[in-house]
DNA sequence: GCGATATTCAACAACATGGTTGAATATATG
DNA sequence: CATATATTCAACCATGTTGTTGAATATCGC
């Protein structure tokens, strides 16, 4: 069940972590669309975009329905659903990291008596 | 600027995408540990771990403090606020469920902070 | 300085990814 | 039927990812 669910997470997070893979999402969050229009957009092969579309698929982030010759493909984002809930565990580091860590650091260069810089929400890198 | 967003996207997304990594989230989330400690629950060589942390380093999800011998890493969570947005967009797609325009309507609530939820966790597709 | 500790680096291997092209399949249409 | 359309399949290639091992680097503690 946690195996389960982590290639769930697996999959989705791949799935997503192609921008025209992200773009065909988008594209179809506005309507179903034949594979034919998701490849249209860019200037790849109608083949590597077929491939794109079965990732997405494998991800269960696309259903696609055979209509004749045309694949029908719409969105099915409920999958994203499991990466969202991930995240969300995270969402209290991101929204208190600033007041929180802050506080810490403050108080250890305050201990240490170094002098107090505010130091910008960091970026240091 | 949406190049920009493009790859931060690929590079949180293609972070998230593997259980190891994941995993050292969750762990880095309970508080800094060092490289070694991170890698100490898998299987795997500390060379192997070492890259897992870069890969997280490079999406900005973990930044290392070099203190003496010992890599002190720690979580930020940050860069998966750009992941949460992007996905927000259609999480009305699986909340909802229904045609384009009802699923817009309870988009543009979330946008106004106004309280969407709907309750039951909703399975149904 | 020496040896233990913490970690990276370099070289390699196996497999995955994303792209190509050309042929194959299936279906619509005149 | 013949041809155009929609899409996949198979083979191939270049590159990226994930892991390994052994050596290198840097630091700590005696």
């Amino acid at each position: 069940m946690v195996e389960y669910m982590n290639d769930r997470l697996d999959a989705v997070f791949h799935a997503l972590s192609d921008p025209t893979r992200r773009a065909m999402l988008q594209d179809l969050s506005a309507g179903e669309r034949l594979v034919g229009e998701l490849a249209a957009p860019f200037s790849i092969s109608l083949a590597a975009a077929s491939k794109h579309i079965k990732v997405l698929e494998g991800a269960g982030l696309v259903r696609r329905e055979v209509r004749g010759r045309a694949h029908v493909c719409r969105l099915d984002a409920e999958p994203m659903h499991a990466g969202m809930e991930w995240m969300r565990h995270y969402e209290a580091f991101w929204r208190g990291r600033i007041d929180v860590l802050e506080a810490l650091l403050l108080a250890e260069d305050a201990a240490k008596g170094v002098d107090t810089q505010p130091r910008k929400t960091e970026t240091k890198r």
